[in-house]
DNA sequence: TGAATAGTGTCTGTAAGACAATATTCC
DNA sequence: GGAATATTGTCTTACAGACACTATTCA
């Protein structure tokens, strides 16, 4: 082994003005200390229960954000990542709606668009970059994208979100087909109304047997 | 960090009467010594550029196999799943025919059908599982069982292999069309008979190009 | 009533599977 | 020629997208 860093990056992705955006924050030490970064932190074995544990409360150090969903990415490793010497990154990604961050509230934390290429320290962009790719190759087929439109949303709000990811607008009978047959969501009594002047959209929830299911898909990683 | 153990583990799954078959080998050392298990071994911080290197040298080290497929799987970790301590392994799974197997013929390896509920060190069960499961995901919009079929094979063939990871017969039609419109095969001239009274079947290999594609998606991993 | 967006019904073209015909080899 | 499997052609059915119609709210 001789000495292996042991580290975990988490990638914090959410949705703002129909755009992809990471939260990045100021390092607070050494290396790249007062750089930009993904936020992450050591391993502690004395205390972490295992890398996600890591991560969960590296987040929610760093950014006050708690419990959202959080997915192993992939590990980094190499002898060059990090100038301290040979290290490993277990990396997560975690999606919330943008409000949880505003809720959150935290000073240090800011959303850049995944498409601006900020300069970061370590092999943060190609950690990004890994995310935003599989999260956009995952939606296609799951139920990942509810995660980024919040706790409710309305369908025509879940379909803005899905096109956003893709980039492309999506046929709107198709998109309800596919929602119905996939049988994730469940409609809340209460209506919706926003811009006022027109049809009030039905309130959904994504169900919480759904939820679990996604759990269990990630077991043990 | 406090005393991290870093190690890598390789699922090496192969297709052998129609089942898929995961390599195992006894352990040569404790813990756990001389109980089967995945191949598996420290990470070299003097030696390997990166994980996936230290698998590569693992695999060759412990069963003469090399280069073959080889992808990361996830990174499993905590305090529990290694009698020595708090320790962190990140596993890769590779794919090859049974003639890698054979011609590399090595003492030690034992194939076992991933089916077989054969007791396992360490979290090596829950690995396989994720394996398993990985590939067989994979294998639905792919051409990851082409590295299952070997370096040259038939349509025929293939089908079969596809078959056997997907537990379910295939329609031809509908195969040889997804084949030809994905365009990863190039046929050979050389053509092939098996059972002898029959028509010869034409033999084909991966498009080079294709395989590079397969490396650039997992590049960085 | 008109504007605006939510939600649904229906038509059409594309793609997947079923079925079957043709091709090529060895005996 | 007959058996066996490879390869290709065609028909039918299911599904995705286009289009358009109805529904509901506010001004």
């Amino acid at each position: 082994m001789n000495q292996v860093i042991c580290t975990v990056d988490v990638v914090l992705l959410t949705l703002q003005d129909d755009g992809l955006k990471v939260a990045l924050l100021k390092r607070d030490r050494e290396p790249f200390k007062d750089v930009i970064a993904l936020p992450g932190g050591y391993i502690h074995a004395d205390g972490d229960r295992d890398a996600r544990d890591a991560a969960l409360r590296v987040l929610k150090e760093k950014t006050g954000i708690e419990a959202p969903y959080l997915e192993q990415l992939a590990t980094f490793s190499g002898p060059a990542r990090d100038p301290r010497g040979w290290s490993i990154s277990v990396t997560y990604y975690a999606l919330v709606s943008s409000d949880v961050i505003e809720r959150a509230n935290h000073p240090d934390v800011k959303l850049t668009s995944v498409d601006r290429q900020v300069k970061l320290p370590f092999d943060h962009r190609l950690i990004v970059e890994t995310a935003v790719s599989r999260l956009r190759s995952k939606s296609q087929y799951s139920s990942l994208p509810c995660y980024l439109a919040g706790e409710t949303f309305t369908l025509p709000q879940l379909q803005r979100v899905y096109e956003a990811l893709m980039g492309e607008p999506i046929n709107k009978v198709s998109f309800r087909r596919k929602i119905t047959e996939m049988d994730m969501l469940e409609a809340i009594e209460g209506k919706f109304e926003a811009a006022g002047a027109h049809r009030p959209a039905q309130l959904y929830r994504l169900k919480s047997k759904f939820k679990q299911q996604l759990q269990l898909l990630e077991r043990g990683l």
